[in-house]
DNA sequence: TGCCAGGCCGGGT
DNA sequence: ACCCGGCATGGC
């Protein structure tokens, strides 16, 4: 047994996640319809509003070309149809690692990809250029259904100003730190992620001095 | 107007 | 093992 209220919804981690669940409500996440629009949307949406990210998802749609397969033969015209989600080119060229990955390994079949435990698919993403933690553990998460939890710079931000981890933290302790706190559910990963996401849009933007409305009290300064 | 957005890579130290 | 510049569009 390791330390008491480790894993018994009572930590401050999870009292956060109560909270905002409160105020906010299910965010019902991720917005997208399939798995394969999901992933296309983490890769798009890297350092990049949602809303930008969006607007490329709809281009691709309505190019025709939301299926594995077709993306790949017509990388070409990729570029264009996802300009508005900004590092254009470099996005194009993340997108065809992945679906190369996908493709060879998968058939571009989800379900084969989801047979495989956890950890190995988290590795295996992390070798396809262009995906790295966050993308790895949100395409887990919410493409997947599996629970790998994902951290973002909105989440090391709240946390590192409310005093419960330090502002350099990497990645792979901060994961640890709340999956160690938190109820193992699929089901709280997934919202909990999407509410700090929408909290920190709100109170816990880069500048923002300081956060005097924010559901989660008082935060400090510049983190 | 400048800063920010649901990161990641590659080269340098 | 870090550190940092580059990547780029659109909103406020």
């Amino acid at each position: 047994m390791r330390q008491a209220n480790t894993n018994l919804s009572n930590t401050t981690f999870h009292k956060i996640y109560k909270t905002l669940y409160k105020t906010y409500g299910p965010q019902h996440w991720w917005p997208g319809e399939t798995p394969f629009e999901i992933i296309i949307g983490a890769i798009l949406t890297q350092n990049t509003n949602w809303r930008n990210a969006s607007r490329a998802i709809t281009n691709i749609k309505a190019a025709g070309l939301l299926d594995p397969l077709k993306l790949l033969q017509q990388r070409r015209r990729v570029p264009a149809l996802i300009k508005t989600a900004g590092f254009y080119r470099t996005k194009a060229n993340y997108l065809n690692a992945f679906l190369e990955y996908y493709l060879t390994n998968y058939d571009g079949n989800v379900e084969k990809m989801a047979q495989k435990k956890t950890r190995t698919i988290r590795d295996e993403l992390l070798a396809v250029r262009g995906i790295g933690p966050e993308t790895a553990d949100a395409i887990l998460l919410y493409a997947l259904g599996k629970r790998s939890f994902v951290v973002d710079s909105y989440t090391r931000r709240i946390f590192s100003r409310h005093g419960m981890v330090g502002p350099d933290i990497s990645y792979e302790d901060l994961q640890h730190e709340i999956e160690r706190n938190l109820p193992k559910e699929i089901r709280i990963y997934n919202e909990f992620h999407a509410l700090i996401v929408r909290v920190g849009k709100e109170y816990c933007r880069k500048n923002e001095p300081l956060c005097n409305n924010c559901p989660l009290g008082k935060l400090l300064p510049r983190a």
